[in-house]
DNA sequence: TTTT
DNA sequence: TTTT
């Protein structure tokens, strides 16, 4: 649609070690799991609430796929940047599905370290494929368009096929 | 969690007229589904191509809910801002299912109308529950917070048995 | 410096029609004068208040800037999305003044119409130089990363120096 | 303006511990200067690059301005976010000059810490005036809206006439 | 199910 | 003036 704006910015905290998957033809595919959470305490009561939400990241980009591999893992303080997109998927027992995933793929989408735990430090990537004046660390070189569109347009159920959901 | 976000920005169009619900004790809950999608075209074939995603928005919020009821319909575009929210639902069949939404809900989300198709004009809504200098036109009061709350902290099954996942 | 972000969203009407230059070397740069206001509604008198803030906003980017040239007029409804920049110029007495502006430039950027009444409809620009399997309508190919990288890193004075502030 | 947003996202590094104020009428303000950054390398010479953007970040809160007070100090990291306001003013020569700053003020406005070496561990924070069910940790109680309204619509001279610019 |  |  002309005119339209589908963007998700999370900052939280890896709740397990990034899962890192290739495509048949070899793109890698990184998947996060990230909580953010919110406090407060229960007016009536007085206790102290906790609520937390976990978040699918699904990670489209070949550098982007590279920094995660490298510095991300569980525990690590990450701003994302990605768009809502939700895909249905069938179980084994032939049931249909909705997964709904941040994605991280094409322009705009974003990945900085908010910590120092990783042995990189702290660091901020676009997923764009400018290779020009920004050297790896400003703006990483992304996979070719062809995977990313396919990501984009159509990710094909031979890729996914086995894609079990959050 | 401390220190973490949870931001979903969506420009896009109601693909049908909202729908508003009300709790067992009165409180509306307003269900939007919002249009985003984007276009271009293949390298290799030239054609044109398109892809929509649905957002599923649930609105906990009296003020923004009588804001939707008199604005908006199907076609109206909108801003919102929210924050995401997976739900465990059951189906008749006893499947466990999950359904993630775009929750506005408390401070910092945000309802703005951005086309003139509705009667009252474009206009830009907060959820708080200010009253204060700021009249009904910029920051609507909310319902009460303990409507909030519950809605925030854990929506119970009274409430949402019926509620038919997106 | 590491793990940090720098965002700015916008949704407003042009002032006026948008401004095209050119540097030395033939580059174009935009400029859009973006209005947003807040209206509300005084407690204590009743009046009807209104604040309207003026954005000055920089767009390094030919194809970004074709689009602006192309469909942009005043009155325009536009959603971007770029980073705050201070920049410092002397005025023709001498004086030192500083110039805070939203620059869309290299990747993370965005343009999107809101409104109809350009004669191309709506449509969502990033300035990305991808090429690839995006065509023009989507994510249109920017001006060389030299370009780029010049307007980020160093706006040169013979480009600027005729540069009158908001 | 019917139907406009004016959002800012910075997460980046205090560079001087915060600077609170009062204004005449008890009400306080608290200034914050924050860094952003970006690094690249730069293709041709191949040399590291970094350009460190500075903002200045204002917040019209009395109870984030209490966090800002107890938790913030030089060199914390923090995600905020606020709107853009520039506000004229005039030096001790006279010459009539312009401040761009981040506002923080009212309903839409966080500050979130995210590094753990302020004493009270990370937290974030609204600045609206619930109260409700939220407590002291999720959403602080904010200013009367009268002295928010006072400095969104109108800070009077006598209190920002020694305010000295960033 | 929207919109262009 | 921060941070890496």
């Amino acid at each position: 649609m002309a005119g339209s704006v589908n963007k998700v910015i999370l900052v939280g905290n890896l709740g397990k070690d990034p899962e890192i998957r290739r495509t048949q033809d070899g793109r890698p595919i990184a998947n996060l799991s990230i909580a953010t959470s919110e406090t407060w305490r229960d007016k009536g009561t007085g206790e102290r609430k906790e609520k937390t939400e976990w978040h699918r990241v699904v990670i489209f980009s070949e550098p982007l796929c590279k920094i995660v591999e490298q510095y991300l893992k569980k525990g690590a303080k990450v701003y994302i940047e990605g768009a809502l997109q939700t895909r249905k998927w069938t179980d084994q027992a032939g049931v249909e599905k909705y997964s709904t995933e941040v994605v991280l793929q094409g322009f705009n989408s974003t990945l900085t370290m908010l910590d120092g735990r990783s042995g990189g430090g702290g660091g901020s990537f676009g997923s764009d494929d400018s290779g020009g004046d920004f050297g790896t660390e400003r703006a990483v070189s992304s996979a070719p368009r062809r995977a990313v569109a396919a990501g984009a347009g159509g990710r094909s159920n031979s890729d996914m096929d086995d894609d079990i959901p959050f």
